[in-house]
DNA sequence: TCACACAATGTACACGCGTACATTATTTCA
DNA sequence: TGAAATAATGTACGCGTGTACATTGTGTGA
């Protein structure tokens, strides 16, 4: 293994000075830098990033903290996969690495080891829930000082750094669309409230309803966990509820509730589009894939993502961090399942 | 921060004596043990992973290469979060971390400089092309010594280590399905063969026809690129094949073209399932949300990529490299589009 | 020409840990 | 009981870099 040392030695100059060339710091005669480049060049010098985190004491890491999520072995593919793209363009532009870390199965969430190990030097936090274990956690990150954003996500009381969409204007919409195509009794299968997300499409549903002049009917409401499966198994009192005329249109709190929510409808004669109308949230790669095709609402998970990195990554002066500021817009698709 | 030295200062031995308690090596008096795990305890110690890694020489990490796939911001989920899911597992079975290195869009692949700086001790390419630079870039790692694993993709003639699917087996399944089914015109939508899982369906499709003393005929391979747009762009010119009745079924090379397929011959008004029989691969989220619902072959993602970690850190004495060789078993779903 | 500012480089050390080697304490065995 | 073996611990140093501080070189202005 090449070190400095010898790069200094052939260059002719004292380590130091190699380390200066290297990093572009204080003041360097032309020749010298020259030379020391071309010693460098000349023994494919790399400089040990072990070293060099150490002398620092900084690793260079971004942490990505992934939900632990047992039925898809990993995460449920598009949300994640695009959030952690973003993820992975911005810690590029402001040259770390990203660390990934798979939440153990325990649900143990020690974060601030990971930062006491000096193994990352921020961490974004995904699928993170209102659960007092992860509240706990993300006040011991919060009170010691230690950078992490969440996504998705908001506790509204701590203030947490966070990026978020707008999933209260994105639900509203929504439902507001099924209102103006007709549809007076809308049903919602929303997902747990443990994330801040599903309370937002809460209050965007009430407010829809609500200017619409429309009463808000709990027994309209029903729980799923954003599985494909729990959409399958809220069909039969989706289904009975139609069949009652309670209910003439449908909104899911995601494409896999409701496209699971179709197949479940199937099975009992009704068809989406045709005999209830139904909107599903995220424009998940199953919502063109379904038939008849699901209107959705669209989440810049890929930007989300971006700027959750950026906030923790980008230079103060850079004053990204306003820009970044409040939540991200979302907007309607429609497609054939609400007309 | 605290250190090994306030530990050994308030245990009252040396640093020496705290590293080895912490390490477990060497001979520790029980006494001497209790002592030290209780300062460190008290002090809340936890050792840094930056000198941990520095004094080792070893980073810890396994970095895992992303191809870059700019249509999707990332990846096409599935496939590759179930492998990275896979990984992740047996990482940290073996206590390593998982470094992202999303690849340049500019397609550069210095993956050596990676092992020079120290920033991985192994490395996992995934979807790794047969070009040229490709060739280059592992040819350096391997004569260097450094310890990879490529996934889903073999090169033949260079002996790299690789987990791989018996593609061959499965689209040999898939197209004797067919033929048993009494197709006896079939038209196959394969992928680039860059991949050399591309080569091994065009090889299981010969063998297929071949035993049922079908002739091959190259007029009925047509060429995507995996995505999904690519499916539905073959579907003008499997329409036309199907109508001249040169072709009475399909077997694509993965579930995103056969799904766009079915959307592109719908146009065409013909139906996948009725007018045309279909087999997809890789048993995707999509393949049971289409309707009619895709019949695929099942890879085991997850599998390969914890085989793919597992290869490159378990150690010796485990003798898992033996059990982890050969092609992993993929199988046929018989769903609705070919029946 | 001399003093002084600043450019350019060298010297020296810290960073926190693992570990080879030296040293001391304890046991074993005849 | 004494010597040898072994257990238990301490001492000392290396790992490769960043960087504070010291030193030397190079102008600059009166």
């Amino acid at each position: 293994m090449v070190s400095r040392k010898e790069v200094a030695s052939l260059a002719g100059v004292s380590e130091a000075t190699v380390s200066r060339v290297l990093n572009k710091v204080g003041p360097i005669r032309e020749e010298t830098r020259l030379r020391v480049e071309e010693a460098a060049q000349q023994l494919g010098y790399v400089p040990s990033a072990l070293a060099q985190q150490f002398a620092r004491s900084r690793s260079g890491n971004l942490g990505v903290i992934l939900p632990f999520v047992p039925k898809v072995h990993l995460f449920s593919t598009y949300y994640f996969a695009e959030i952690l793209s973003g993820i992975g363009e911005a810690a590029k532009q402001y040259g770390y690495d990203v660390l990934l870390i798979f939440r153990e199965p325990s649900g143990s969430r020690d974060y601030a080891r990971l930062f006491l190990a000096q193994k990352i030097d921020a961490c974004i936090v995904l699928g993170a829930q209102n659960v007092p274990e992860e509240k706990t956690a993300l006040a011991e990150l919060q009170k010691k000082g230690y950078p992490f954003c969440l996504v998705n996500q908001r506790f509204a009381e701590e203030g947490y750094l966070s990026v978020d969409a707008d999933h209260h204007a994105g639900s509203y919409e929504a439902v507001k669309h099924l209102i103006d195509g007709g549809s007076r009794r809308i049903a919602f299968l929303n997902g747990p409230d443990v994330f801040s997300s599903s309370m937002d499409r809460m209050s965007g549903y009430k407010q829809a309803l609500a200017n619409a002049g429309l009463a808000y009917d709990p027994a309209l409401t029903l729980l799923g966990n954003y599985s494909r499966k729990s959409g399958v198994e809220a069909a039969e009192a989706v289904a009975a509820l139609i069949r009652s005329g309670q209910v003439d249109a449908v909104f899911a709190a995601n494409d896999r509730m409701a496209i699971g929510l179709m197949d479940g409808l199937r099975v009992h004669g009704i068809k989406a589009g045709v005999d209830v109308k139904l909107v599903g949230y995220d424009d998940s790669e199953g919502s063109v894939i379904v038939s008849p095709k699901l209107t959705t609402v669209a989440v810049p998970f890929y930007e989300m993502g971006r700027r959750a990195a950026r906030r923790l990554l980008a230079p103060e002066k850079d004053g990204l961090a306003q820009a970044d500021e409040g939540l991200l817009p979302v907007h309607l698709i429609k497609r054939e399942t609400s007309s």
